[in-house]
RNA sequence: CGGGGCGUAGCUCAGCCUGGUAGAGCGCUUGCUUUGGGAGCAAGAAGUCGCGAGUUCGAAUCCCGCCGCCCCGACCA
């Protein structure tokens, strides 16, 4: 992409209504407009991000078994009632007439539609498990959206839903997710943590939040240190095999949200040496919950022996629009955002320092082509704009690599790369650092 | 939903207390000079002062109502 031809709208001074760092950053490289209170746009720059994280997290959910369906985000109040929750759930369900008054509501979540579809889907035990997910906006009519898409009310999930015979069947699809959320993460560069959450009405020990670490962090957490460098599972893991160690290796040690942590306990099973305390964000949350929606809405099978059961469910979800400012939280410096290769909007930012040079011109052109050529995702900054603003801009979008060519560097054949990350420069040969760069990208796109 | 605050140019804000008909910096446009880490000079464009109703000779300013947005708390992916 050329930045003469893009719709960048950066701003160089914060927005006042922006509290958190991600906030900021996000309105001032033109990710994101705020629409209304919780309610955002995607512009080029976010929006490309957001697919990003999205096909992340697709590709971790299909690789661990998981099948993509897609939900409407109006459901019917009729649906509702159903499980009991039309009523329960109160004001922050947005809740809407049609033309004829029937009432219809926004989804804040998809577990009464899932279950009637896999409900009316299924026939026979021998259908069974199953794992469906889709991505979708949700809506939660929050009494106080606030920082940014981190807590807006119109939000980008995942959510998958497991159906099993048993219990012990759900432990397993429980654990496909365990582990494919574990994978997910890490691709994008993060550190998360799985923590053990409040488990809702089955109780047991079925329910984890995983959190990511940022010194910004909304909420204060307590683990183990291993786990902050824990062995992400390789990208050739079998999701049919046994899973169970992975699980028990990340599951062990302690790891607390500052709600459920206990002081003692910490001090007692972590050496003071191994004791971490930090900031986290949560960006997913993971429940096994039995039969609370498949009871009341007679999703049932039948089972070998002709008896009717009962099918096991489970919810995994992951906040995709959450992701990309939870991401800028733990990736960011004071001149910008740093993003990580595998969600950064372009992956190299090829500055030409004097457009409108001929020779810098034909230099940053030939780069330009061969890096699109390689595959690789580049923006060009081809403006007429000054050498300070360019890279003041290039380190506020936080590609991951930037190359810089100017006149004088093009009369000696040569171009800088600069690593966002660090800052590191290093001046070579216009070919060889064209090599380097593309070497350097291919090699971190993907982390796990 | 309790408490607090803010709405004036694209962005950040001054002016409001003490009414007299709108300003600054940055950005933007044009020209000249500059050109490797947010340049200089000159000229210029740009605001129904959130909306409505009042008080007044006169309202950005005072009064009332409404809307929008933000912050703290409670709540939440």
């Amino acid at each position: 992409m050329r930045l003469s031809r893009y719709f960048m709208p950066v701003l160089r001074e914060t927005p006042k209504e922006a509290e958190i760092v991600s906030h900021q950053l996000m309105l001032r490289t033109g990710m994101v407009k705020q629409a209304s209170a919780g309610i955002y746009s995607w512009l080029p720059l976010g929006y490309k991000v957001l697919m990003k994280i999205d096909r992340i997290v697709r590709e971790e959910q299909n690789r661990a078994g998981a099948i993509e369906v897609l939900m409407p985000t109006i459901q019917s109040a009729d649906l509702w009632r159903q499980s009991g929750r039309y009523e329960a759930y109160g004001k922050e369900m947005l809740r809407i007439a049609d033309r004829h008054d029937r009432e219809m509501l926004y989804g804040p979540t998809n577990e009464e539609l899932i279950t009637a579809i896999f409900r009316d889907g299924i026939k026979s035990y021998k259908d069974l498990p199953r794992n469906l997910y889709h991505i979708q906006w949700k809506f939660r009519d929050e009494v106080r959206p606030r920082f940014g898409v981190m807590r807006g009310r119109e939000f980008l999930m995942k959510d998958a839903y497991s159906f099993d015979l048993t219990p012990e069947a759900g432990r397993l699809s429980y654990n496909r997710m365990f582990t494919a959320y574990l994978r997910t993460f890490a691709r994008m560069g993060l550190k998360a943590v799985p923590m053990a959450a409040d488990s809702g009405p089955i109780g047991g020990d079925m329910s984890h939040e995983f959190i990511i670490l940022a010194d910004t962090g909304e909420s204060q957490v307590f683990c183990h240190k291993d786990l902050i460098e824990g062995a992400v599972p390789p990208i050739d893991t079998d999701y049919d095999g046994d899973l169970s160690p992975i699980i028990q290796r990340w599951t062990s040690l302690y790891a607390a949200t500052d709600e459920k942590h206990d002081a003692a306990k910490f001090d007692e099973q972590v050496p003071k040496d191994k004791q971490v305390s930090a900031r986290g964000i949560e960006v997913g949350h993971i429940f096994f919950f039995g039969t609370k929606y498949s009871e009341p809405m007679g999703c049932k099978v039948q089972g070998p022996d002709g008896q009717k059961i009962v099918v096991q469910m489970g919810s995994y979800g992951v906040g995709v629009s959450r992701l990309a400012g939870a991401i800028i939280e733990a990736c960011h410096d004071a001149a910008g955002i740093v993003w990580p290769v595998p969600v950064a909007p372009f992956e190299v930012g090829l500055i030409n320092l004097k457009a409108g040079d001929k020779d810098t011109d034909a230099a940053a052109n030939d780069l330009y082509a061969k890096l699109e050529a390689a595959g690789i995702d580049v923006l060009l900054d081809d403006t007429d704009e000054r050498a300070g603003g360019k890279f003041a801009t290039m380190d506020l979008i936080g590609l991951p690599y930037q190359l810089i060519v100017g006149p004088k560097g093009v009369k000696a054949g040569e171009a800088e790369i600069k690593v966002r990350k660090g800052g590191a420069r290093e001046t070579l040969p216009m070919d060889a650092a064209l090599a380097k760069v593309v070497a350097a990208v291919k090699a971190k796109r993907m982390l796990a």
